[in-house]
DNA sequence: GGAAGTACATACATTTTTGTTAGTATAAAG
DNA sequence: CTTTATACTAACAAAAATGTATGTACTTCC
């Protein structure tokens, strides 16, 4: 039985709830988090050293948001020195391939936007 | 020769050109009218029915900026009462593919990732 | 004759996002 | 003993995104 006559989720209607997780996955950071821990295990600082820009700040709102989706796994060692490990997950790891898809088409054809940019 | 030892476009890095279009890409109303135009030629104001919850205003802006980056392709009728295509230039369609296989992706695991939501 | 539809631009208000700074507990390095 | 590193949170500020309201020129439908 399905609630509230929503069947298929459609990003394209407004109240869709595909359209929060969308927000998440497309955000500024959060496409980046997502590329970066493509290769492997992260902790915070390393992270943080990885995605150019971010502050410390939206990096850890950005892993919360993606860690409450079960896109990113968190695993804390209650170590004096804080010690954080962030991986992603099953879901996580599809997710990337589908960001990792676009934004490596980005890199891939930048010359031609710029180029398209440069006409108008 | 190439400018500025920028090489190989990075979005990781804080200062690649690729940002910008990464943006535009991803941003709430970028993502859903690529999406939209994926069915082909619209006019504004039927893209502003299909996108659920757009504002004139930002249709606008979107279109312009995705125009920009010559991923949409504007074609004004100069009759009357206004009429003016959109369509998705050949980089658009490649990066529209991107985008939608994202959105699939999400609305395809929506129901895992709310359950993951739930968990937390 | 009045209302609605069309594709926007412009001005202004509000909301959301993002950044900056300071602070925490403790241990290892110098 | 002072500095540095770690993984954050909280408070405040600035910047960016988005919305709302209004106007336009002209035509078609009631």
């Amino acid at each position: 039985m399905n609630v509230e006559g929503a069947f298929p989720p459609n990003v394209l209607a407004a109240d869709c709830p595909s359209r929060a997780v969308l927000k998440h996955l497309t955000s500024q950071w959060g496409v980046l988090v997502m590329l970066a821990l493509q290769d492997g295990t992260l902790r915070f600082s390393a992270l943080r050293r990885r995605v150019g820009g971010v502050s410390e700040r939206m990096l850890a709102q950005t892993l919360q948001v993606l860690e409450g989706d079960g896109l990113v796994l968190r695993v804390a060692h209650p170590v004096v020195p804080p010690h954080v490990e962030y991986t992603l997950t099953g879901l996580g790891v599809e997710a990337a391939e589908r960001v990792g898809a676009l934004t490596g088409w980005i890199e891939a054809n930048l010359d031609q936007i710029q180029a398209a940019r440069a006409e108008a």
